[in-house]
DNA sequence: AATCCGGGGGA
DNA sequence: TCCCCAGGATT
């Protein structure tokens, strides 16, 4: 084992003290950076999942306003949760932090298990959430593997490569000798805020590292390729959606409760198939979904967004039926007539949700 | 180990 | 336009 890879003898002691007054003369003052109250870091770190600190110190804020502790987040009905996460992404997040919250105060009256084990045993907590709540908030030395931490250890270690569950694995077990016993929760975000302050994805700060000395990849001229970027690259597609209109009422339908954008709600419509025009897709979509014929479109608004790995621009067109609105026959999917003033209590994905707005602002 | 699951912001 | 983000669950 090479230098680098024992923090046992690690000369400058890297691990954990310079980390350490590193982080506590740099860090950010970030609002879950200000608690030790479980539920408050726990919404934070779910939040935090694969979204960024400044989308989520809004939004954050917004949620305890909106559930100031456990019991009011168990007792709210999960439409209103879905509609607290609108425009967050992943839904999944918001219905096992529900889940989870009934849970808690179900099974263990409203605490919160103490150790990495049993904080594991709830919906949407994984290792890292687990490991993260158990060493900020209840004192335990476990080590934390999120994208920051791997950034950084695999350069420091010189690992080549994308990463994944047996570099994890490797990283953490270096990281179960380095940790810092006095203060763990300070250690892994001190390990989170060095990735994202100093050893970022581009352009590192290598010059102003406090572990450039044992670096080895800056060793070696690799930081700027470790990690190997992924090769992903977004698929374009277009779809169509309809705005149908009664009175002042719009019809939207939900969502399936499982899969993409899961429980959410949306106008009729989808995606446009090769040799299609938009017109011929909407009127497919049309009969498929509600059972109707298509007498007239008009363009309404045209916008894009972003899914998993599709970017989608999305035609939305205000459309007029054959045959009247009587002649809806809704499969199995739920649909209601709602007053556009009143789409507010849906929740919407994002691009559903500019069209939305769009309504609103006639 | 590979995929699915969103969306936004920065470069 | 492309890349990445305080990951989890499923296969």
């Amino acid at each position: 084992m090479n230098r680098a890879e024992n923090p046992k003898s690690d000369p400058g002691n890297l691990f954990p003290g310079r980390i350490l007054r590193w982080y506590a003369s740099r860090k950010r003052d970030l609002p879950w950076r200000r608690t030790k109250d479980p539920y408050r870091v726990w919404i934070s770190e779910i939040m935090l999942q694969q979204t960024t600190v400044g989308v989520v110190i809004p939004r954050y804020h917004e949620w305890l306003a909106a559930y100031p502790d456990l019991d009011s987040l168990a007792k709210a009905p999960l439409r209103k949760v879905l509609k607290s996460w609108e425009g967050l992404g992943y839904y999944q997040r918001a219905r096992n932090l529900h889940r989870a919250a009934g849970l808690i105060v179900r099974d263990c009256g409203g605490r919160f298990p103490r150790d990495t084990e049993g904080l594991a045993g709830l919906p949407g907590f994984g290792s890292y959430t687990a490991s993260a709540v158990a060493s900020i908030c209840f004192s335990r030395p476990v080590p934390v593997v999120e994208a920051n931490v791997r950034r950084v250890m695999m350069r420091m270690l010189g690992i080549q490569g994308r990463g994944g569950p047996a570099v994890d694995a490797r990283i953490r077990r270096f990281l179960e000798g380095a940790i810092s016993r006095r203060s763990p929760g300070n250690f892994n975000q001190a390990m989170m805020e060095w990735g994202a302050l100093v050893c970022r994805p581009k352009n590192p700060f290598c010059l102003r590292c406090p572990g450039r000395a044992l670096c080895r990849a800056y060793a070696r001229g690799e930081q700027e390729v470790i990690p190997a970027p992924k090769t992903l690259r977004a698929e374009r597609l277009q779809a169509v959606v309809a705005v149908l209109r009664n009175g002042g009422r719009v019809l939207i339908q939900k969502r399936p409760e499982k899969g993409l954008l899961a429980g959410l709600w949306e106008f009729p419509g989808g995606k446009v198939e090769p040799g299609e025009t938009l017109r011929t897709a909407l009127a497919r979509e049309l009969k498929e979904e509600l059972g109707l014929g298509l007498a007239s479109v008009r363009p309404f608004a045209t916008v894009r967004h972003a899914y998993t790995r599709y970017l989608v621009t999305l035609h939305a067109f205000e459309a007029k039926p054959a045959g009247g609105l009587n002649a809806v026959r809704p499969g199995n999917r739920p649909v209601r007539w709602v007053a556009v003033k009143s789409l507010d209590r849906y929740p919407f994905p994002s691009g559903s949700l500019q069209i939305v707005r769009l309504l609103q602002s006639e």
